[in-house]
DNA sequence: CTGAAAGCGCTTACAG
DNA sequence: CTGAAAGCGCTTACAG
């Protein structure tokens, strides 16, 4: 059996003895207005037919014809991290509901890659984007500006541009006050990149929490690496290395507070015993680890969702101011009263 | 500042004084064969024009015309999970560089959804597919054949289908020579759903090389569960309800082989002292984690990449025969010798 | 309520 | 080597 000659809008109209004029308005309406194209009978014949034959659209042929392509481009850092991959699926879900579908792409957080990604997107006449990489200073996004190109960003800021964000000061805060609260009187902490705000938000919350319970969080006390389990193995190493251990690390990512963790067992040091560690991400692993993760847990399904809606009120000229998200706190066994 | 006019071939054409037509075909061939279409200086020009006006081809125009959209579709159980995100990431490379572009969408292994998403993308008017989760039976890839939609299957088999896999029966016999090699003598396995022939044929392999060693698997040394931790945690509590506790344990996912570790732990079984856990997948986090896993790695980003390139034969009908790539066995600390 | 026509931006036989 | 023409499958003013 061959592939089926796939029935178009010209057969339909010639089976329902209609012309494709009325059968494009009659099919492209809803159920609500329908009747304002065609008579009641002749709805539902053309209705039928379609149905009976088989009947899809050609998308490509309606991009061609209205300049709108139904198509968003979304970028992130990773795609095999698995907050990026549940935002895209937010983005994916509610883009299907309204007949969007999306590509997605790494930029591996490389300024070329970025770059590359982004021209191609637009060459297969996205009609926007979301970004989930921005930088705090962002070159990529001037240049959008520029060139007018719709887009709105994801779980990281950069100036104050339209996007879907968690309050990751309030993540950041959340986590200071469980520390203290449960005793802990002296911790560090090992965050991610300089140019991800959300790295850049959990410290400066985790700060002013601190300091408003009257705790100093020293410059001595904050390392700066990256977001994967290498990174929290230095982030401790150098911790370490500088003196007296913290009481508690606060890692501004899972992976990094899995590295630590492993760091900390090498060198003897006891959690919660000897040393609390706190996460951030939830991820899956978290729970099940052999002593599950106290972690932060951000609605990303959500923020993904939301990031499509503000994508799409742009597109069709509806108010889409930023949207934030609150995070919870997940204490687990990797913190205890002291 | 609006967003440019694009120019289009018409605009190229006029601003360089030729015909679309000649544009079109200096623009579609490779450097070599331009010369076949125009004159040195009229390629030369043409490509100028282009390049100045920041000229890029419509898509949607082309596919409408040619009747292929260099789209391909991408079903995956679930874009979070590591291996299938780099799976896609393998065909998202090798596809760009062929000038294709992939939708990603998860089916979560859920029949209905399944269909709902391969129908999305065929109304996408996608080229092909390629499946990463067909099952033992399935009357889904049935429907294409008969339908004669052009797809291919990456990881997880079904019958004799064209895909590109990993050996995961050697896989599981790699498994079950390290155990034998260190001295264990009596495993047992926690396996992921029986639908999934990856689960299988790891649980095959490792079932034969143990009879080729002298040693016998016997069923309740077998429990199925999932892919996730919780079904390593289950498992843990199955097989110990059943009897004498097993000297090894292997999972057919690192996951699960965390769940486990979890349960052990609780149950006051140390880890490998008491007994072996291996893994599989060699998941980001496996190198990390306190007790670091003993697990197996397959080249997932070669097999999505080798995925797409057999679509792309089939879809311009060279051979395409199924490929299959080996797994290696990485030892690490929660196996060693007895 | 329905139809006829134009045109979106390409590619590709067909001529010359 | 280059051009003129047809047509892919839609949508949408414009008529009536």
């Amino acid at each position: 059996m061959t592939r089926q000659q796939a029935p178009t809008l010209r057969t339909v109209a010639a089976t329902a003895g209609v012309d494709v004029s009325t059968v494009s308005r009659v099919l492209n309406s809803g159920p609500g207005d329908r009747a304002r194209w065609a008579g009641p009978e002749t709805v539902e014949r053309i209705l039928r037919t379609a149905e009976e034959l088989g009947y899809r659209r050609n998308p490509h042929a309606a991009s061609l014809r209205t300049a709108r392509s139904q198509l968003v481009g979304v970028v992130v850092p990773r795609l095999q991290d698995f907050v990026l991959a549940t935002i895209f699926e937010g983005i994916d879900q509610a883009g299907a509901e309204l007949g969007y579908a999306a590509f997605v792409t790494n930029s591996l957080d490389d300024d070329a890659q970025r770059q590359a990604r982004v021209e191609q997107l637009l060459s297969r006449r996205v009609d926007g984007l979301v970004l989930c990489d921005a930088r705090t200073d962002d070159p990529l996004l001037q240049m959008l500006d520029e060139r007018a190109v719709p887009y709105v960003l994801a779980l990281r800021r950069s100036g104050d541009r339209v996007g879907a964000y968690a309050d990751e000061v309030h993540g950041g805060r959340l986590v200071a006050e469980h520390l203290m609260q449960l005793g802990y009187r002296d911790p560090a902490v090992i965050a991610g990149p300089e140019y991800a705000s959300t790295a850049n938000d959990r410290v400066d919350g985790f700060r002013a929490a601190l300091r408003a319970g009257g705790l100093n969080l020293s410059d001595d006390r904050v390392v700066r690496t990256g977001f994967d389990a290498d990174a929290g193995r230095t982030g401790v190493a150098e911790l370490l290395a500088r003196g007296p251990a913290p009481d508690a690390v606060f890692a501004t990512n899972d992976f990094a507070a899995i590295g630590a963790l492993g760091a900390l067992r090498e060198r003897g040091l006891h959690v919660p015993d000897d040393i609390g560690v706190v996460g951030y991400n939830d991820t899956p692993l978290a729970d099940s680890l052999p002593i599950p993760l106290s972690t932060v847990r951000s609605p990303v399904l959500d923020i993904g969702r939301a990031a499509f809606t503000l994508l799409e009120h742009h597109l069709t000229n509806k108010p889409h101011p930023t949207v934030t998200f609150t995070p919870t706190l997940i204490p687990r066994a990797t913190t205890r009263p002291r």
